[in-house]
RNA sequence: GGCAGGGUGGCUCAGUGGUACGGCGGAGGAUUGCAAAUCCUUUAUUCGCGAGUUCGAUUCUCGCCCCUGCCUCCA
């Protein structure tokens, strides 16, 4: 059973096959840091998550680099308004930025590099357009990137220069060869973080800085390279330009493209400001449901955000521990004790469906199955263990039910003293009968947010 | 205007040339003192509209309508 991939290079789904036997070298656009990740940011670590996740299911050694843009214009213009220096900003936006993907249970990348870190590459490439004639430099003093030498300019966003031309809202640059001749080497303006080069102080444009830390770091021809829809053009269409050009290389051989998250429709982006920070959202609803929500479209398709979708995402995880709980109580389960999901415990549909372009629906669609099967036996007593080894193998691949059940249910500002006091006084009261007295003990804690069950063996309670 | 991707039940989301997966929600039942949780049954004669190909199309082809995105920084 192979790997299907959609390629938006070819504009289809494409049988995917290492370069070299047994490795993944993977890139994915990773975040300019000069502000909180909203939940588009959040999708593309998810999304390229479960990537990492499945190629290293099916045996490859993933090499998996997503960097950091630590010099932009964004990032100079908050620091100022901040008043605080540029690394003090971009090292407090990283460190913010792992506790957001912590929190929703990405695996850190093989390697995170830093545009900074990466200058004399970007140079050296810059060097190389330079030599072949495909940059210049302009009236303004920067280095800019003639597109129109670049035969295959266009290919990947399936546009041509001429259509973007007669359809270019911005406006034209006199400086510029071509109006979509786009910079590759910034002239530093006074204050702002400069890098020497042969074409004087300055800083790298944001494209060349992506071409020059995957190949630096993966090679002139690599596997995969991953990003946000939006990043195909002019960012990624950009990158082959002069990745391409520069080193002769292929880049990379399958481009992954997510699609974005949306509100009331609308893509949400910081342009429009109608987006939500992961640390507002991750307020209100645990960070697991986050991912959840995101698992429940196939990748590529729009997600619509909104507060039911997540409350929907919260009641199907909800019954996942639900199950989870139940199963780690109880004795017909002991001999599922998996360390680390192994593959022929995966039911062959959860696989077939990840092998089919990474089609996490219909993997929570079986996760769902073994989850209503482990239910059944375990309703009646039979011994379930081989679905709960199903159960965990999938759970882990796809990053969720990753917390203790207890936790789960129970995490937050609660008193369980106080909570179980009450408990141990309802049980009192049923035991001899008196109903009413329980059932006002019950109303009261789901007043308070608390959702008692009875079982034979006794009482236990959750958050609502 | 050019290009790309969509329109599937109350919501959401898969999928297939032979009447449609899963989740959330609703209804009924089992269980429970009653609930909760769980299980069972049920909830689209139908997959934007029209035409074509076919024994047969939601799935293929063509046309149309509508939505979103990209064409500027953007995940």
């Amino acid at each position: 059973m192979s790997l299907y991939v959609y390629n938006s290079l070819k504009r289809k789904k494409e049988r995917f096959e290492s370069l070299k036997p047994g490795k993944v070298g993977m890139y994915v656009c990773g975040v300019t840091v000069y502000d909180y990740c909203h939940v588009g940011h959040a999708r593309v670590m998810v999304v390229f998550d479960i990537v990492h996740r499945w190629m290293k299911q099916l045996g490859y050694d993933v090499d998996y680099v997503r960097n950091f843009t630590d010099v932009d214009d964004k990032i100079i213009k908050r620091a100022n308004e901040r008043g605080i220096a540029i690394d003090v900003l971009t090292n407090e936006m990283i460190a913010a930025f792992y506790e957001d993907i912590d929190s929703l249970g990405c695996l850190h990348p093989t390697r995170e590099p830093r545009a900074t870190e990466h200058m004399p590459e970007m140079i050296a490439m810059i060097e190389a357009l330079v030599e072949q004639g495909r940059a210049y430099v302009s009236g303004s003093g920067d280095v800019l990137y003639a597109v129109r030498t670049f035969d295959d300019y266009g290919k990947l966003s399936g546009k041509n220069i001429d259509d973007l031309e007669s359809g270019s809202r911005v406006d034209v640059d006199k400086s510029k060869r071509d109006p979509l001749d786009f910079v590759l080497w910034k002239m530093a303006k006074p204050g702002e973080p400069a890098w020497d080069s042969p074409w004087g102080a300055g800083r790298p444009g944001w494209h060349i800085e992506c071409s020059a830390m995957s190949c630096s770091h993966l090679g002139d021809t690599f596997d995969i390279h991953g990003g946000g829809m939006d990043l195909k053009f002019p960012h990624h269409e950009n990158e082959i330009a002069q990745a391409r050009a520069a080193n002769g290389g292929g880049f990379a051989r399958y481009w992954l493209h997510n699609g974005f998250v949306n509100i009331n429709a609308e893509k949400m982006s910081k342009s429009l400001g109608n987006f939500f920070t992961i640390r507002e959202v991750t307020e209100k609803y645990h960070p697991e449901v986050l991912r959840m929500f995101m698992l429940g479209t196939h990748y590529r398709s729009p997600l619509d955000f909104s507060d039911t979708a997540l409350d929907a995402a919260k009641a199907s995880l909800d019954r996942l521990y639900e199950t989870m709980k139940r199963c780690r109580e109880s004795e017909v389960c002991h001999s599922g004790n998996i360390a680390t999901p192994q593959s022929s415990y995966l039911p062959s549909a959860f696989t077939t469906a990840m092998n089919d372009d990474f089609n996490t629906p219909e993997a929570l669609a079986c996760l769902f199955d073994i989850c209503r099967l482990l239910n059944k036996g375990l309703d009646s007593d039979e011994d379930v263990s081989m679905l709960f080894d199903q159960f965990r193998a999938m759970t882990g691949v796809l990053g969720i039910v990753q917390h203790d059940t207890e936790a789960w249910f129970k995490s937050g500002d609660v008193d369980s003293e106080h909570i179980e006091a009450l408990i141990n006084e309802r049980s009192a009261a049923k035991k001899s009968r008196d109903f009413a007295r329980a059932d006002a003990i019950r109303d009261q804690l789901s007043a308070e947010g608390i959702i008692l069950e009875d079982s034979p063996t006794g009482t236990t309670w959750k958050k609502a």
